[in-house]
DNA sequence: GTCGTGTCGATTGTCAGACAATTGGCACTG
DNA sequence: CAGTGCCAATTGTCTGACAATCGACACGAC
């Protein structure tokens, strides 16, 4: 974890596209969220501004807006005067945190079902498509951001913008859980593509009933898959 | 506005009683929000980082801390480069906020009706008593405090952090828009009592479809009311 | 007159260095 | 072993600085 944060002003030929170059702050939020998400910086381990300053080679300042950033993404506690730590994953938390994520996502499927028109939906035919691809490759990275992508297609049909950003919070929160599923679960990526797959079918027909089980007895068992890595870690 | 925060260290005389004193970003953060939500800064005002810093006698860095407390409360918007402006309030944005507030919501209290045992709704009906002195006396500002003490409650019951944080994110827009609503409501208050009475009441029978019911209608019509007292600004 | 283009001031993004306040741990004491 | 006081580490905040970028304005071309 020493890695430097290149930090070339206006080089379009990074590769960035065209977006407004990210922040500094984002950068160093990005960069430590992959290292919260993928378990490298463990549940209640320190963060401290200064020593990340340090690491990154860039000034304390920008890692406190950083980490401001990442506890509005839930992944860390700041506590006043004692500096931030990465936040516990309890039985309890990840039961409150699927609590919101599943009342969340089917107000947007069944949104979604009720307002599609036309092709509306083709993108999600799409990425159903290559998703089974995915799950035959094996490609689980491709698969992941495939699910990330299929969100994303939702929310930007909605045009709902509280959502949208509720949504992105939470989003490191269930990969993050979702890292902890995965480890016990094999088949993740066949179930996985299973439910969305059912899921576009019963937005086709708009079938709000059918989205309201389908999501909750999808996330149900992620979450018991969760708690079961959790208590197997535990031990 | 040309304020100063006093900024005495530990006086455990300022009154704030024992909190651990709100970090100064956070009071920047606190000012600035009242400012909006009262209306004093309007839409798409801009909000300068070293002219509040000069107003308020604090640093360039606290501002900044402020100003992005202000974006996860949805009440400024932060482009890069061209600092920060108060957010718009169009019909989009006001539909899409109680869109997800209802939802919100309407699973909260759900919830609430499903768990509650004993005398956990001891809170409720005192806060509903309260607050029909209160409409009688005419204290709007006291009714205002209790609807959002009521909430409170029905935080502390769930216990759900995420779902706690959301909605903290969510309720000084929810707080900028009934202002508006009331300036063109005079039976406000009235309305608001009947409505948590009635909740209440649903709450006790474990009455889920009510809930629903009284929620929606409820919150349709402080849209409407929205909606109307926007368009009547703008003519 | 309308449409590019160059210049300039204002503002943001970021940095370095500084200092007081607070915390947590540690040694010391009874 | 509990209580006390001290010290190092860290956070909260400030000041001052500078490059990059934006918005506006003036200027010149068509």
């Amino acid at each position: 974890m020493s890695d430097d944060l290149t930090r070339t002003p206006g080089s379009l030929l990074g590769g960035e596209r065209f977006e407004p170059r990210r922040s500094l702050a984002e950068q160093i939020a990005k960069h430590l969220e992959d290292l919260i998400v993928r378990g490298v910086l463990r549940s209640r381990e320190r963060v401290q501004e200064q020593r990340v300053a340090r690491e990154l080679g860039v000034s304390r300042g920008s890692v406190r807006e950083a980490l401001l950033i990442l506890e509005t993404r839930h992944l860390i506690e700041i506590l006043p005067r004692r500096g931030a730590m990465v936040t516990d994953l309890t039985e309890h938390s990840v039961n409150s945190l699927y609590e919101v994520i599943v009342t969340l996502y089917t107000f947007m499927a069944k949104k979604v079902a009720q307002v599609w028109q036309e092709d509306d939906l083709q993108p999600f035919l799409e990425l159903s498509a290559q998703m089974r691809c995915e799950v035959e490759a094996a490609d689980q990275p491709a698969f992941f951001s495939s699910t990330f992508e299929f969100g994303q297609s939702a929310i930007e049909l909605l045009k709902n913008p509280y959502l949208e950003e509720i949504l992105r919070d939470l989003a490191p929160m269930a990969l993050r859980t979702r890292f902890f599923a995965d480890t016990i679960n094999r088949n993740a990526m066949v179930e996985g593509l299973e439910f969305y797959d059912s899921l576009v079918d019963a937005a086709l027909h708009r079938d709000l009933v059918a989205i309201e089980r389908l999501i909750h007895e999808y996330y149900a068992r992620q979450q018991r898959l969760v708690i079961q890595a959790l208590q197997a870690q535990a031990a």
